[in-house]
DNA sequence: CACGACTGTGGTGACGTTGCCACACGGCTG
DNA sequence: CAGCCGTGTGGCAACGTCACCACAGTCGTG
């Protein structure tokens, strides 16, 4: 009694099969699939014929064995649930497929020691190039010294030179705030994310710009330094109320926007006659609610895009000179802010 | 005049380099460090200590060539830029990285060709499986008889037998349906994509069902199939309300959802007292607008884990029988529905 | 007509990893 | 003490592709 062989998983047809099938060598296969080299025109017909007929689809570990570098470009972002870095992602992926690579997804949760085994990885792979949102500066050093070039997206930690494509955060805020300073505001509170990371360090400086300018002291108590995952975010925000007696409040990103919005509207405070506020990153529901939330968007797709298409260029050159791509925010009145009420 | 070498990048480090590090074979540092086979336990203590003094990242490529087969997990999916696509490929990335895999993100625009151009990349990166969001039965197809598993996920189209990850689509409708008659709407709107996947089929099922069980006849003008990607949508949802006079629009996605919200806003028509509105998928700004929007809460993460788990399960075992996983929706009630107003 | 340039083809050896095989040793059992 | 099993080690071939090399014609030109 014989076992049946039971062939579950046809195996992969290669140049050998297609080079048998034409009658030529595996050599001449390659040069006409490939279409490096000479190949006589019928002979490379019938090659292509039978790598069709065939199904042939060339072993993508063994180029990249053999040619020391992947298609295949390395992703990571904090939080793919967020919308922010879906955008992002959304913005390289479709860019990098236009240039014919590829993307490799990875999330860190804002996790340094993530960003590393994820990096790990695409050292592993032979990634042509990586973008990443920082979370700290050993995976992007750990990516230098193996001569693989990164682009930082969003923020910039790097310690390292190397590309990066973020917004001015700093005119992002003052903007904003030099907003509610012409609206009357005087106490402005900020709500920001406790890191030491260019964007909330460049929205701190705004702010604090944005006052300067005016003339107006920083009433130090205001300013709200919120940690990531922090759960009990919203009662600081509550607390932050009560204690500092804000005329209007400038929340640094979506989140925070989110968090300061819902315990405005737990408290049935209106906006913006009893407080304004104002958001950073413009997403979907800043511009449904009612009023709409005065908010500094960001080219968010244009951001993943611009990065996408900065890494393929330097991938292209890696001695050109390093560049930095700042992209400018926008300021976009709605509902949520008004005049500040008259000292009482 | 000898021209300098300029070692731009310095080539990665091989098994041989650690072997000749630690003077041993290859063999020997390949099963210290690949965990299999015997190694006596100070050989093994000198060959780890030999690739981590020197860096040493396996080369996936190599590996991938000589298994046969990779820890990549191809993901089709139509939009990164939704927020449901988003959240579903959070899930999905989630659970394979636990279990050491990685993704491999690839948007098509809901264009079957694209769907298949991604497929042919993964067969050629020897992915052990893939998830997809699934737009046309070809690329299924093709991956079937290559003996790749697949897991659908949110809609099923294949031809093939083969794993899949959705919600209850008719139960989601009957309830949202069922809601609106119960509260005495009975010329209730239906928009909905106009194309024959499970998802968008089932919705429209849901809805006549819903009536059939109540007795209420349909009026097929009320029922509203728009094209994807249909510039024109909001302007023939405006057409609807004049043409059909519905007290209720039922929007079978969130972006329709999105669409009718906008359209009833521009007009000035009040919810719920005007007309009623619910939509599909529990997207953030449904429960941020005011009145909230009731809806046909999804599990969007889980939708992606569940995938992801379920492929993980059959690369483990591919005879297992084929499984469906229907999750169920849940009614959120919120203020965007009310009751009928009196016929007048 | 000799020589080189151009076209076309096949052989061969890497790329880095893994797994099979052969071998070698010590201790055990029959 | 012969045989065998359990350890431990190194040699070697193979995965599929590509690039280099050698070679063989066919031109055209000096």
């Amino acid at each position: 009694m014989t076992i049946e062989p039971r062939r579950r998983t046809p195996q992969p047809v290669t140049l050998a099969d297609i080079a048998r099938e034409a009658g030529t060598s595996q050599s001449t296969a390659s040069r006409a699939l490939s279409g490096r080299g000479y190949v006589a025109a019928d002979v490379r017909e019938r090659l292509l014929a039978a790598a069709d007929r065939l199904g042939y689809v060339p072993d993508a570990s063994a180029q990249t064995l053999k040619q020391k570098t992947s298609r295949v470009v390395g992703v990571v972002v904090s939080d793919l649930d967020n919308p922010f870095y879906g955008g992002l992602a959304a913005g390289v992926e479709q860019t990098l497929r236009e240039a014919d690579y590829r993307m490799m997804l990875v999330g860190d949760n804002s996790e340094s020691a993530e960003e590393t085994t994820a990096v790990r990885t695409f050292l592993a792979m032979r990634t042509p190039g990586v973008i990443l949102t920082p979370v700290g500066s050993d995976a992007t050093s750990l990516l230098h010294r193996r001569g693989i070039p990164v682009v930082e997206v969003d923020r910039q930690i790097a310690t390292v030179p190397c590309d990066a494509v973020v917004i001015d955060n700093v005119r992002g805020a003052r903007v904003a705030v030099e907003h509610l300073l012409a609206l009357g505001h005087r106490r402005i509170a900020l709500l920001v994310v406790d890191t030491d990371w260019t964007s909330d360090v460049g929205r701190l400086a705004g702010y604090h710009d944005a006052h300067a300018v005016a003339g107006v002291p920083v009433d130090e108590s205001l300013v709200l330094r919120i940690p990531f995952h922090d759960a009990a975010a919203e009662s600081r925000i509550a607390d932050l109320l009560d204690r500092g007696r804000p005329t209007a409040i400038f929340a640094a990103n979506n989140l925070l926007a989110e968090q300061a919005w819902r315990v405005l509207r737990a408290r049935g405070l209106t906006l913006p006659t009893d407080i304004s506020l104002v958001g950073f990153d413009d997403v979907q529901w800043t511009e449904m609610v009612s009023p709409g939330i005065t908010t500094v968007a960001q080219p968010t797709i244009e951001l993943g895009r611009r990065a996408a298409a900065l890494l393929i260029r330097r991938i292209g050159d890696p001695a050109a000179p390093t560049a930095l791509e700042l992209l400018q925010p926008d300021l976009v009145v709605r509902g949520s802010t008004g005049p500040a009420p008259a000292a009482s």
